[in-house]
Order: structure tokens, then sequence, then C-alpha cells
DNA sequence: GGCTTATGGTTACATTTGCAACTGATATAG
DNA sequence: CTATATCAGTTGCAAATGTAACCATAAGCC
């Protein structure tokens, strides 16, 4: 008689699966906000809210901090660029990279969507105590570590 | 004078932005376990992995469990296939869909490449205490939950 | 200096993905 | 019944992505 050995995987409690379906649900959930008043997708957005906050600043930067692709990052700031919302200057001390920022009409739609993401974060996580929210921000913190390694 | 107003957007601590480069690098990260032996990738391992769980099981289950574009599933299904993997029954009931399950050499496939799944989480999460992970735990389930709202 | 190697960024090409349309089958309304 | 709507799954096509090659510049070395 055969007997079914307990399953050595069970996926529905399995870590990157969840992570990956979370991921997935919450920045498609967020990618509403931006797609629909500027029809831009995830790696445009990206690439503005790292503009926002720390331009100016090269696209090799905000490949290595956001883990982006360079060939994604320079197609996202492309995009930008074509819709007036980034400026490139040539940096002096190196001809090959350039120094991106944002235009006005980037600023503004920054400005916009910047607080909006923000609360988004802050609804999804209201339900959280603040001491489950600190649980998950430092267990991130330890992953993304222990990843780096 | 101007003064530099407090960004309304810390992206470091920006859950949807975290959760993604986590979830990218921990699928990065245990892909080379399966991607090296047996060549597959993210979706095809989605669907072993169903199989090995819930088998006889039909395509647009393991669609609607795992978050998977039907396509995605059929073309991963396919290859499975064409590896040998995966064998299709029809169902009886409905003519429609079909019942997938393992052959002989897909079970092998599984049972050797589910416990390594299962060691990877475990070695990634011990860094964390017992009380760190069901923290984490329970939060991706009230977030997953709050998303299906 | 000149030569090799590495780097920022773009482009070409192949692969992967998602959407829409389709096929064959089932459910449902009248 | 039968006509219409719905559904499981596949396929065609277009958009998005990653890899490799490439260009221009810079850095390291002799």
């Amino acid at each position: 008689m055969s007997t079914r050995r307990p399953s050595p995987l069970d996926l529905d409690r399995f870590l990157p699966y969840r992570l990956d379906i979370l991921a997935e649900g919450v920045s498609r959930a967020l990618s509403r906000i931006y797609y629909e008043r500027y029809g831009i997708g995830v790696p445009e957005w990206r690439v503005l809210a790292h503009l926002g906050q720390y331009a100016p600043i090269t696209a090799r930067d905000i490949g290595a901090r956001s883990r982006m692709h360079k060939t994604k990052v320079s197609r996202a700031v492309g995009e930008l660029e074509r819709l007036g919302f980034v400026r490139r200057m040539e940096s002096d001390t190196d001809r090959r990279e350039a120094l991106l920022s944002l235009t006005a009409k980037g600023r503004a739609a920054y400005d916009d969507l910047a607080p909006r993401a923000a609360d988004f974060a802050r609804q999804l996580l209201d339900d959280l105590t603040t001491a489950e929210q600190r649980a998950l921000d430092s267990a991130i913190d330890r992953l993304l570590a222990k990843l780096a390694r």
C-alpha cells in the first residue's frame, strides 16, 4: 500500500514563491497610480523616483542602486527624455557619463506621484501594528543583506 | 534662498521597491539550483513545483494558484512535456481541460529539487529568530489578503 | 607618451512576456 | 432543443527584456 510522503516543499509557505507573488501584486497595484496619470511603466517610474530623490545622478548609479540592468535604465531614461521629464548634462569630470536630472515638468510629475506612492505604502501597511511593521522591515533588511553576500 | 523640502518618498524604505528587489534577488539565487541541474526557468520550476504537490491538476488551476498568466503556464507546461517531465490526461468530465501530472522523470526531478529548495529557504531565514520568521510570514499573509480585496 | 584594459552608455538581436484573437468544448437562457 | 455566452487552452503578434557587441572615453601600466 502506498503512503503519501509528506511534501518536502509546501508551496503556500515557500518564501521565494510568496515573495514573488506579493511583490508582483504590490507593484501592479502601485503601477495603476503612475500609469493612469502619466502612461509610464515600472522602469520609468523607478528612474523618476530615483531622480526625484537623488538627482543629479548618473544612469550607472541608478542601475546600481535599484538593481536595474543598464539597458533597462538606458531605455527608461530615453523614454523619460522623450516625455520631457528628464534632462541630461554631461559631466565635466568624465565625458562618458551623463548627469541626469528632472526638468520642471519631470519635477512636477514627481511631486505629484511621490506623495501618492507614499500614501499607497502607508495604506498597505496600516493593518499591521507598528511592531509588525518594524519586524517586516528588519526582516527585509536582513534578507537583502544575506543576498548581497 | 531655496530650502530642500524633506523627500516625500524615501526609496530605500519604500516597501514596493524593497519587495521587488528582494523578490528578484531571492528568485535569482534560487533559480541557480534548478537552472543548473535541469536547464529550466522560473515558470517551468513553478509548474513543476505545483505538480509535485498538487498533481493531478489543470493548467487553469496552476495559473489561479500561482498568479501566472495562462499563456505562461501553457508554454511552461509545453516545455516540461518536451523534457519528458509532464504527462497530460484528458479529463473525462470536461474535455477542454487536461489533467497534468508528473512522469517518473518529472517526479525524480521534483524529488531532487524540492528538498534543495526547502533548504534554500531555510538557510535564507536562519539569521532570523523564530519570532521574526513568524512576523514576516504573518505580514506577508496580511499583505496578500489586503491585495486580494 | 603609447598601449592595453576597463567603464558608461547605446544599439542589435534573440528570447520572453502579455494581450488579443482563435478553437474546441461546456454551460445557460429562452 | 438551440442559440448564445462562457471557459480551457493555444497561437500570432507586438511590446518588453536580457545578452552580447559596440562606441567613445578614461584609467592603468610600460
